[in-house]
DNA sequence: GCGCAAAATTGCGTGCACGCAAAAATATGC
DNA sequence: GCATATTTTTGCGTGCACGCAATTTTGCGC
């Protein structure tokens, strides 16, 4: 039950976070009001967001670890490691909830938010070390830990990727801008560590 | 010559942070002791640094992007790039210099330091990329990108890993814990990777 | 040397993250 | 119900990162 109450308390954040943020743009919310609209004091904000923006990226990706394990272990045992991966990371990028389709703008749009949303991404990996090590046992931990910490930083690299091609219209840099939609970017990054995850699970 | 002086104004940073953190310990030194020993304003320490942490972290890091770079272009063409690449990330952590010695000592006893530490890794993947891009010009710029980045994020499990070998005696986790020296370490998170960076260099 | 444009430094103000210790809320045994 | 141990919240103080605009420094053509 004190469980309870914390997850409570974390939700009002952020929905609170997310809502002053919609309604007035994000650079013109204070922490102070995020707490003051959850009915909590400035301090405890802090003590469940290490800073401004996590509360409002978090209201967007909230629980997507534990759908990314969930999605990976459901897999039936007969598909690839690296497609049951794959699968389950595109996955997270391929919902088109309305309600999230303006806070997404919202976060593409601001600096600070668009860091913090790349950076939730590291979130995953410790549960995907998990789901992988249970998923082929015969894998040592360090290499489950390895492999995951690559799927995220390709997964880092596709979303910055695809912000650059919708936010910054000039390309001084000279990669190459597919401008495809998320999900095939992310697609397309982790493609090259097919290798990797298939000689790691010994098929 | 402008480029010249603030090169100068950085190394002056970086030395000041560095023996005042190892005379007084790392917690008893403010950005602003930091930046009147080096002759500068409190307010132009944050134009090279932004954190109080990088500015010492730097001067036992400084370089290692450009090192890295070069180590990579100087292999020979006949050794395979999984090789080369895993190579020169072994040599970046194989000095043990001496004065860096009890540098590396506070920086581990210290967790924003170690943080810090850690993140710096960050650093070389945009070099090893372009250095990965000239190597082999067949392997378009998203999948260099991409292997960089796994090239840092095992970097950093290894790091991570070993730090804890070196300061956290008690392993509740469950990670084999083989207490190697940090080459070895890092050369084993490496492994992993070797498939996905010699499938891409076509050999 | 002289003046001018570009760039770097500086001071100031603001909001923020977090350590610490007191206070409030919650669970546990009797 | 009551006392007590544990956890959570809160207030306060401190140091810090950074936007902004003014000021100083640097580079260059003459």
């Amino acid at each position: 039950m004190r469980e309870r109450k914390k997850q409570a308390t974390r939700e009002a954040l952020r929905t609170a976070a997310l809502r002053l943020a919609l309604e007035r743009g994000p650079d013109n919310v204070r922490v102070d009001d995020i707490a003051e609209a959850a009915g909590v004091s400035p301090r405890t904000y802090n003590n469940y967001f290490s800073s401004r923006e996590q509360a409002i990226v978090a209201a967007v990706t909230a629980d997507r670890a534990a759908h990314l394990a969930a999605t990976v272990a459901a897999r039936p045992a007969d598909v690839g490691l690296s497609d049951a991966v794959i699968d389950a990371v595109v996955g997270l990028y391929t919902s088109s909830d309305d309600h999230r389709r303006d806070a997404l703008l919202m976060i593409t749009s601001n600096p600070a938010l668009r860091a913090c949303y790349v950076d939730v991404v590291t979130t995953i990996e410790d549960p995907l070390a998990d789901a992988i090590a249970e998923r082929h046992p015969e894998i040592d931990l360090l290499t489950a830990h390895v492999l995951s910490a690559c799927v995220g930083a390709a997964a880092k690299v596709a979303l910055r990727q695809w912000l650059r091609s919708v936010s910054g219209p000039a390309t001084p840099s000279g990669l190459v801008v597919p401008s495809g939609s998320l999900p095939d970017i992310i697609r397309a990054a982790l493609t090259p560590l097919v290798p990797a995850l298939d000689a790691a699970a010994g098929s």
